[in-house]
DNA sequence: TATTGTTATACTCTATAACTATA
DNA sequence: TATAGTTATAGAGTATAACAATA
């Protein structure tokens, strides 16, 4: 997809406005995000650490622990709560004893996905508040912000 | 600002892919802004309460904790943290004796900026990473977010 | 009697320090 | 001797319940 070649080149003042926009909208939207939980049980970390396993497979609890900015202690009090409510095994590492493997039962990825479904069903209920062309833009936009979130 | 009409209708299911798209982006840049805290001294509750203040300019303890989603006396203990920090001022409410008035003081407005400051710093180089036309997509889908995240 | 805010107290989440088992 | 994970304990941050002052 492309533009029309004569859009106006923006100075770097409006860049700044661009670059402070998105700041502001994307922490405001993630606040709002946050509050569609699918299980109030659950902690932002333990969900937090669900995702990642979902994204990585399995990890060690220390692999865990550095991804999530938390301190190992933590971590293993974290692992524990969610083997207790069945959303993650435990296994012994194949080639180090010291270590174990975190990996995520049926029934987290299925609680997951839930949580996607309901979070998107909020935030589209929202985007119906746009017109037509507003919406197009912020489409044509969503692959960049992805990109963008993963750099 | 408009584009080309003869733009192609997407689907539904790229509708849905790109809010999917804009929710997972979003809640990912919002932990990675998150981090780049320019007071380690104040807890997310703290700086969130700021910056209410600052958009509202100023308002009673119990509007605040509604707003924030906290219990009152989650709050009361917050505003008394804030006031010993010198970051707010609290007044006694002209028509109401019962109520207070929390207001931020200078001191607070300046580091607000500083902490805008310093997270569009961080944005603006995770935006270099991004081509033109990437960037081009995003600048104009900012002040749709915007909108978004104030609907 | 209802509402605003506070005090007293308990729970949750995370951290640090000390320990165990394995490399 | 170093590393992975755990246990014990303490410190934030928030909640609920009971209370004081005002409407």
């Amino acid at each position: 997809m492309s533009y029309p070649k004569d859009m106006p080149d923006l100075t770097h003042g409006d860049d700044a406005a661009a670059v402070n926009a998105l700041r502001s909208s994307v922490m405001r939207l993630s606040r709002r995000i946050k509050h569609q939980r699918v299980d109030e049980s659950l902690s932002p970390t333990e969900m937090s650490v669900l995702g990642t396993l979902a994204r990585c497979g399995s990890a060690t609890p220390g692999e865990l622990a550095r991804k999530e900015h938390v301190q190992p202690p933590s971590m293993t009090r974290i692992v524990a709560l969610l083997e207790a409510k069945g959303l993650v095994r435990l296994e012994p590492h194949p080639e180090d004893r010291r270590q174990k493997v975190v990996t995520q039962t049926e029934q987290a990825e299925a609680m997951l996905e839930e949580s996607r479904r309901r979070r998107n069903a909020w935030l589209a209920e929202l985007v119906a508040g746009l017109d037509e062309d507003e919406w197009a833009k912020l489409r044509v936009a969503a692959p960049v912000l992805e990109k963008l979130a993963h750099l």
